[in-house]
This record gives C-alpha cells, structure tokens and sequence, in this order.
DNA sequence: CCAAAAGTGTTTTTCCTACACCCATGT
DNA sequence: ACATGGGTGTAGGAAAAACACTTTTGG
C-alpha cells in the first residue's frame, strides 16, 4: 500500500491533524534508587515553574513512538537512541491540558547508568533527574501517569527480563537485587533471590570482579539477552 | 481546575482537534469458542465488503473510552454498559488508514453470553460475531490490532480474574476450563485445573447443578467477586 | 583485627505434575 | 444397561520460604 498524503485526494472529507502528544516517563537507577526525568514547565497561568514530565506534541509526519524518541532528545536531552521505549498508556482525559484538548501517548523509557554521558547525568537547563519518591505534585495530569508508569513497571519486572534495561552492561547480584526492591518496592532474601536468578540462566557471570571499598570483592554479571525476554522472574 | 473549552482564551496558540479514532475488538465466548464483533467495511477502493473490527471517530468531548463505548452501541450494536473495558494499546502508523493519518486508540471489550440479548447474539445490519481463529484478513491495520489484543487477552489471563468478564454468572468448571483453553490455545489437567482454581478462591459454589443432557449434571458456580482482581491465577 | 558487604546450604512446606477410575444422569 | 460428560485422590518431584554463619577485602 502506497503511503498518503494526509489529506488524501481520494478522501471525501480531508482529515485534519491532531492534538496529539506524548508524554514520557523516563527511568535510571543511581545506586540503587530509582529516578524519572523531569523538566521545569513554565506555563502561566496554569504551571508557574513546576515540575513535570517530558512531553510534546506528536507531529502528522510521526509515529508516536518517534515523535517520544524526539522529544527524549530535545526536552529531556537524553539520547533517545540509548533509550528502551515502550507504550504506556494513552490519556485522553479533558481537561488533562487547561490549554485544551490533548491526549497523550504515554510512553516508559528505561536507560541504564552506564549509558548516560556526564551531561546527561546532570541537568541541563530546566531538566534533571528526581528520585521518584519525591516526584511528586508534577503539571498537567503527570502524576497519575507516573503512578500508572511505576505500576506497570513493577508488573512488568515480575514476567519480563525488563530490568535488564535499567542495569549496567556488568552488575553484581546485589545491585540486581537493589534494582528491584527499588521497583518493587520491598525487600528480597538474598539467598532465595540469587538461586532464583541463577536458576533462570537470564544471568551469566563474567567472572570479573569489582572491588568496591574496604570488604570482598563481587562478582560481576551480565544479562544472558540484551533483547527484553517474556518470562516468568519473580 | 475548571473544564476548559477546546480553544481556550488563555491559550497562545489555540488547539484544534484531531484525528483520533478508537477501533474495538469486542470479544465473547460462545459454547467454549472465542468471538470477535466484526463488521463488513465498506470503503472504495481500499476495502470493498471486507471485515473490520467496530471503530470511529473520537469527538472533541469524549474521553478514549467513551468514544469506544458510543461504537459499541451504535456499531457494534451491543449494549455497552454491559461491556468490561480495558485499553489495549495505541496504533498511530502512518499509513493505517489509507484516507489519511488516523491514530486508532485499541480497546478491548469483554461480554458474556447471558448478558447477550437474542438481538445481539445475532448479527445486525453488516455487523456479526465471528469465531477468532477465523477473522482473518480484515480492513486497515485490524489484523495487528486483534492479534495483539489476543497476545494480551492470553497474558492478562494468567495474572488476573478477567475471565469472569467472559462468563455467564454461573458456570461449571468445565466451561470456565473450556474458557480458558480457549484463549490460551492448549489443553489443561481437569483435575489439577480445579484444585488450583478452588484454592484461589476465586469461585465459589452456589450449590446449584445444571443437567445438560444425558449424563450427570454439573456443579454450578459463581466468580467470588464481579471485579477484575490482579491474582496469579494460572 | 575490625568493619562491611559477599557468598553460601539445609530443612520444611507448599505447589505442580502425571495419571485412571467411579459417579450421576437421560435415553 | 449404556453412553456421556462430571467429578475425585495420590504419590513423587520441584520449587518456595525461612533462616545464620563464613569469606574476602581494605583500612
């Protein structure tokens, strides 16, 4: 099928484009912690310099995974490339944007520390990264996106080998472990934890080490798949 | 905060709305067998009588998932209420919609066969049940949108109680089994089958039995609650 | 030699799996 | 009495859960 234009001349009515945005939740660990991108919005009089989501308007030219891979870039100044993206939600409440009507395809990203330049690891401008315990009180309807991302989020990690994107290329099973209690949410018996993983052959050691201060060295792995798997994991 | 109108005056650069549509696959179960709602979609020269999930426009003033229940009635011919809603995913290719760029908002609708009038059971106008395994060949993207919908109707099954939305308010435990075998695509142990179901608690005897023909009549039971609970069921 | 995190094994209990025969009914 | 689907139990193995001490290192 040739592509069309969007007001097709075949249409019998031209369609217009859309106020249609998409707005991204956009995860890394630090230590353990878990943290979600946001930016300062400045929109008066409804957002006077608070926080919120990356967000844009999708374009009549882009699919809306593109058009969250544009805005990762330019408002969130992450490099969308490093960046694993899946659809969240869509959110087509009313009056979600005071400025009118917008719906907004929700997207989660996830990218590891590793990946992050220096630059990106800082803020730039008026974004940054927040521990998602205190990113609260966001613009627009952004904390219930947030909510809804960190939901899916922890389901997800339970039958996906999704957490894989929020590690570096090498980890210990501690930091494994810290990954998804700061998800999840609670706290895991190490032993049972790490025959578990084992046993799931979703890990592979590298047989490296990494000295980390004044007590025994671990042992570093790494994720047998770089691709996100569908499988049973907690 | 107030509801704001489309253009808002406060607005520096007013919104217009939009492309958006929502299309359904609607599903029910039938004597153990999955159903999807079709209809015949009749579009020269890019769909001449060809089938197609239920779909249309989203108006300016309705939210996703009224726009989805609003089709369900006037399309789809069924009555919406008595439909279980649950967003599947957005579709936003370019080219799904050869008049133009549409972005589709998926939803899937669950209904059980008692909640079906003699009227809705059967076809109306150009709209009709149709087994799953053969919708096959259908209008615009639909056969991406029902085979993902599947994939998550399968997933969602194993960790929550949906399949009560799919059956009758009683039920033997051959036809919740038949249910889920349905979707799922495999044959399970009927005795391990409902030891694990009777464990969960998740139905509950009515002390009732159903003859059904010639042989012994079967134990009737209800889903313990109406909502969709999130419980490793399978 | 001390502090700190890494690493490891056993027991108990629960759950999963495989599998075959009797039961209740209508004709 | 027979055909048909409904209904049940057990044994063996696998997985989960609970639980505490030893190891390795840097300072």
């Amino acid at each position: 099928m040739k592509k069309s234009s969007i007001n097709s001349p075949e249409s019998p009515t031209p369609l217009r484009f859309a106020i249609l945005a998409t707005d991204i939740v956009l995860f890394t660990i630090f230590d353990g912690t878990l943290y979600v991108r946001l930016m300062t919005v400045n929109r008066p009089p409804h957002f006077v310099h608070q926080p919120g989501l990356p967000g844009g308007l999708i374009r009549p030219d882009e699919i809306a995974e593109e058009a969250a891979r544009r805005i990762i870039d330019e408002k969130g100044y992450i490099n969308s490339k490093k960046v694993y993206l899946e659809q969240l939600f869509t959110f087509s409440n009313i009056s979600r944007d005071p400025r009118g009507r917008v719906v907004a395809v929700g997207y989660i990203g996830l990218i590891s520390e590793d990946k992050l330049t220096t630059k990106e690891k800082d803020g730039k401008g008026l974004t940054y990264w927040s521990p998602v315990h205190t990113a609260k009180h966001l613009a627009y309807d952004h904390d219930e996106i947030l909510a809804t991302a960190l939901k899916r989020l922890a389901s997800r990690v339970h039958y996906t080998t999704l957490i894989g994107q929020l590690l570096p290329r090498e980890f210990t099973l501690t930091e494994l472990e810290k990954a998804f209690e700061s998800i999840l949410g609670n706290n895991l018996d190490r032993r049972n934890f790490r025959k578990k993983i084992l046993k799931l052959d979703i890990v592979k050691s590298t047989g490296k080490k990494r000295a980390n201060g004044a007590f025994r060295p671990a042992e570093l792995y790494r994720m047998t798949s770089k691709k996100v798997e569908e499988i049973e994991v907690l």
